[in-house]
DNA sequence: GTCTATAACGAGATAGAC
DNA sequence: GTCTATCTCGTTATAGAC
């Protein structure tokens, strides 16, 4: 599936006590740090291998040694990152919060990205769906799935201890919470303005507690 | 709204008795057509001359005499799409409808779009923002700004007839509004599902409301 | 694991005929 | 207004040396 050539030569790279997805390679795994923020800044069509070589020094034909082609770098980045997406909420699960302050972490990740000038892997894969080889595009719905569900439990903990409040199902505000934070992510990202984001973070998650959210400065609530 | 059909070549393409925005000729106003379903669909980057050549079943020198270069054929798109879309505003603004049925109206514009399986231009354009001629970045960002001003004064509005109640700001609440039904498209359009947009939507404009907002047929809610 | 070299193709763009 | 023909460049990808 991933085409990793080969395996480690020396500590490959782990990510914790629990194992998920494939390790990469030193060099592999640098490929792909790269990659991902080029994709995350540029687009999947607006970036070449000459790009990554180029920033890397090494050659075009290094890289099809680790990635044999486009679609299966491509494939292996929505992989990587939607397996640290989810230990980043697994995390936040352990932390043992309240729901209302999981969402605000929840937010947070998304703040971290556009911090960074990026768009989110997968919201950008998202506007580029249509060209997208059909295992990038199973593997694009698949993140947006697990952020559903990790989203929907939150919110049917909190609506049943009494901390959350929202209309209709929690399988639709998960999605109105997905849907909202992308949309201020993609919108805001060109202004080069993160209170853009924050401004739409704050409302969303504020119709659904009563106490401030996302790094209130401004207490009004 | 969005994307008229075909027009015949010898008419040219006006919207109504006020002339918003230069005239193109039948043919160029039809190479508009399938640029704008092409970069809507496939992104900026996932189209070229070729591809509307070849629909057109024209040559791409043909397209190049109407539009110099692929910059000069995306600002275009984009100043007929806002001029389009500020047009449909100032339609429901002359509609005289209540604020809120305003903002129903909004959102329909956007899940017309989404109908067509197609995103917002200008939210793609969005995605794409850093590999953009810098003449098509100040084009998006003004389409935005737009659109918050008539979404600002919509509220703003609302809030006075006390139709629509929301915390802080208009310009905060226009900004939410613009970034949660982007981002419902953005996420909606890979699954193609109308409903997962409408249910965004819905919880967006419900916060904003008593009344039950978009095409609510049922009003169990 | 990385290199040089190159194939094979498509991109945006131009010149000049009709 | 559209065509044929061509140019230049960048793209993904492969073969084979080191």
């Amino acid at each position: 599936m991933v085409t990793a050539g080969k395996r480690d030569e020396t500590g490959a790279a782990r990510a914790g006590p629990s194992d998920t997805g494939p390790a990469y390679s030193g060099t592999a795994s640098r490929i792909l740090d790269v990659a991902e923020a080029l994709v995350q800044t540029r687009g999947f069509n607006g970036f070449s291998y000459a790009d990554v070589a180029a920033e890397m020094k090494i050659t075009k034909a290094a890289l099809h040694y680790h990635f044999a082609g486009k679609a299966e770098l491509g494939e292996a980045l929505i992989t990587r990152y939607a397996a640290r997406f989810a230990a980043a909420l697994t995390a936040v699960d352990c932390a043992g919060a309240q729901p209302a302050a999981k969402l605000d972490a929840y937010a947070s990740l998304y703040l971290d990205v556009l911090r960074n000038q990026r768009m989110c892997l997968c919201g950008m894969l998202a506007a580029e769906y249509q060209t997208l080889p059909e295992a990038m595009r199973v593997a694009v719905l698949r993140f947006f799935d697990a952020n559903e569900t990790w989203l929907e439990e939150v919110l049917e903990h909190g609506r049943a201890a009494g901390t959350l409040r929202f209309e209709g199902t929690a399988r639709d505000t998960a999605r109105t919470i997905i849907g909202s934070l992308e949309g201020a992510m993609l919108v805001a990202r060109p202004y080069g303005d993160l209170d853009r984001f924050k401004a739409v973070a704050r409302n969303i998650l504020g119709t659904l507690a009563p106490a401030p959210m996302v790094a209130a400065g401004t207490d009004s609530a």
